[in-house]
DNA sequence: GTGGTCTAGACCACC
DNA sequence: GTGGTCTAGACCACA
């Protein structure tokens, strides 16, 4: 794994983090690699880790068990998802609508190339 | 205007710019808002208008001649739309489609909110 | 029993204990479950109830016959009591006392609470 | 200010904050202190003190503007009182009950040494 | 072993 | 000047 520039190395790890729970690497319930672990497999300061780790455990992703490490939370999926929709339908839409007016591109041509895309 | 948390200010201006290039309120070869005048209607930090307005002027949006306040780019506007849709196609549109399957959102429910799409 | 997660685990461990001889069920002088047992019951880990055990020997709650096993003190329901007296005169009511006073919250409405306080 | 040792001192710091923004010394919408200021007036490593913020912004009972600094919410003694309401009603009013049945101190006795209660 | 906190010092974008 | 992020390294309580 490499980071982009653009955003914080936490927040890339968390989303690193969320995208192996929702590939179903992750299970519930189960624990997830420590913050020294992640650190050495990312290459990374185990701060920065813990950062994630606390930001996730602030969305309710995961959680502490004190002394024995952090968990993937039951509903963690769901929250994920809930989340990037939320976003997705108040932030992200409205924009591709603007957009979509401003440059006079239509619905179908939309259709059009989502037919063609594949993964 | 007020300006959201995620984006830097100064793009967040330079966009704002933009609009009013592209909805006619400031033409080509016209004299736009001073540095002083605009930081004073938005309430900003002259230097920070500064910098959206060298930033346009790089994207040649703007130009400037010395000593008299910045213009709009005869082409202003076509530059601005180019750019839009650069990315639109480039980077919006790959990503609308990567979460709709992730969320399993089919194109029909997007069709439906953008009927409703007013602005 | 389920864990708080703002106190250490061998903290409400002892305090658990302290429930268990107030409520009669470990009189003075028996022999409480061994530090295995324990652990086997809460779902914890043996060094961890060891703790606790430590912590009220200290506190002359519990003591210690080599090789036997751990009993509870004679007096132990007395020292807890006094403890938790001292305690709460000292450290709980002027607390009590203060918020009140910041929230504004009159002796009227603790009251009111009390009576509908079952357990 | 001196620090207790059995509380993170980033918290101790948020708790500082709280009290002087309820004692009406930092009014809403005020800028407070920048963080390296307030580390050096607490002799602590501005990262600390960054934690602070950090913390109080997630309560929401401070806001930042950027590259300005830190500003007291519109809201933000209502947002304290009713976080402090809260724990107190749910945590501590119960605790204190508990432990008045156990010690068979009744109310009467509070209310006693309400009276003579001076600060 | 685990997380949690703190310090020191650095670099950056932004206002 | 402001906050924001990251690294390096240390120490601690806890399981």
């Amino acid at each position: 794994m490499d980071f982009k520039d653009n955003e914080a190395i936490y927040l890339q790890i968390a989303g690193y983090v969320n995208e192996r729970i929702l590939l179903g690497e992750w299970l519930p319930d189960e624990k997830i690699l420590s913050v020294r672990e992640l650190a050495m497999e990312l290459q990374v300061n185990p701060n920065t880790v813990m950062r994630s780790y606390e930001y996730l455990q602030n969305k309710e992703v995961i959680y502490n068990k004190r002394g024995i490490g952090f968990f993937v939370a039951a509903e963690a999926v769901k929250t994920i998802k809930a989340a990037k929709r939320e976003r997705f339908l108040n932030e992200d839409l409205p924009f591709l609508f603007k957009t979509m007016k401003l440059l006079n591109i239509e619905l179908d041509e939309i259709a059009g190339r989502y037919e063609k895309f594949g993964s």
